[in-house]
DNA sequence: AAGCGGTGCAACCGCATGACC
DNA sequence: TGGTCATGCGGTTGCACCGCT
């Protein structure tokens, strides 16, 4: 990383804070002693008080700035690397419920940040807006999200389960929901999550969004040894969803009564479930751990030409 | 090899909110 | 009750990196 930062003195700016005028600040990149001083200031007194923690770390840096390198960066929990299908996935189901909250939706993202899910958003998912020459909050691309982009996620995640399955039939670190996890709804914990095993969707995620009963059927209970089911969750959705890019036309809504599977996805009014409820579910919850490296959503190029073919 | 544009991400900024006095 | 301060949040910016020409 370049380490130059920028001096913040007093002739920079006209407006600064008390602190500010006090001393020089810096501002950019971190340097690498600045973060050795921040995480060994913090182990050895903990966070909070930022301004104050950043005089007495002999950090000259403003509270935030500490504050915001910690969290979004230095903190020991805070998760590297691409997001995980399983994280895309979630990262657009919340992000349809709550919009721009983006706090809100990183704490359902154990290890993820605000920071780096808005980049996220803008990064990727806004792009591909642009690429369907639409607005992100346009109801095009809400519905292409919600009936192409989000079933196809669905169907890679499984395919990867099912891949993980395969190589590992009798370990149960694989993908685990209890079968009354995924049909009950029995005082909001319609989920669990199995502390062992490799979480790698939302039950909710299959109660609401795709909660046809086949579909739930295909996961593999716990206890069972079976560990596959003949009615792949991938099959399913990719015969189904078949049908649905075969309708004539991106409204979506009206042709929804047509198609069993889209009954089962939503209704105009939201993306979720009466049932469904996220203030229930514990924040930080490891229910994501592992995931593949995917980097991609999935080939746009196939979801444009899908909807150029509707047009 | 150099220039250039696009992309991704770390960091900053301004505002809102809540706690405390 | 109003002022001050700390913290949190969402939007925006700046820059390093990478691929292309």
């Amino acid at each position: 990383m370049d380490v130059k930062g920028k001096v913040l003195n007093k002739s920079s700016t006209m407006i600064q804070s008390e602190e500010e005028e006090d001393m020089d600040l810096r501002r950019g990149p971190w340097t690498l002693d600045e973060d050795l001083a921040l995480i060994n200031y913090i182990a050895n007194h903990g966070e909070g008080r930022w301004n104050s923690l950043a005089r007495s770390a002999g950090l000259k840096r403003t509270g935030k700035s500490c504050r915001l390198r910690w969290l979004n960066y230095l903190r020991p929990d805070v998760r590297r690397g691409n997001i995980t299908l399983e994280e895309q996935l979630l990262i657009l189901e919340l992000h349809a419920r709550w919009g721009n909250r983006w706090s809100k939706i990183a704490q359902y993202l154990p290890g993820r940040t605000d920071n780096e899910i808005k980049n996220y958003w803008r990064t990727r998912v806004q792009k591909h807006a642009k690429q369907l020459k639409c607005d992100v909050n346009s109801k095009q691309f809400k519905d292409a999200m919600r009936y192409l982009w989000m079933p196809r996620l669905m169907e890679r995640i499984q395919a990867a389960a099912t891949a993980t399955a395969a190589t590992t039939t009798t370990d149960s670190s694989t993908l685990s929901i209890t079968p009354n996890v995924m049909t009950t709804n029995n005082n909001n914990n319609n989920f669990e999550v199995h502390s062992g095993g490799n979480m790698m969707l939302s039950p909710t995620i299959m109660n609401n969004n795709f909660g046809c009963s086949q579909i739930k059927q295909s996961y593999t209970p716990e206890n069972s040894s079976t560990g596959t089911s003949s009615d792949s969750f991938g099959t399913h959705v990719s015969d189904l969803t078949h049908d649905y890019y075969s309708v004539p036309n991106l409204d979506y809504y009206q042709q929804a009564h047509q198609v069993n599977y889209i009954d089962c996805i939503t209704s105009p009014s939201g993306l979720f479930s009466p049932e469904m409820d996220f203030q229930t579910m514990e924040p930080n919850t490891q229910w994501i751990q592992n995931g593949d490296i995917s980097n991609n959503l999935w080939s746009f190029e196939n979801m444009l030409q899908q909807l150029n073919d509707n047009m």
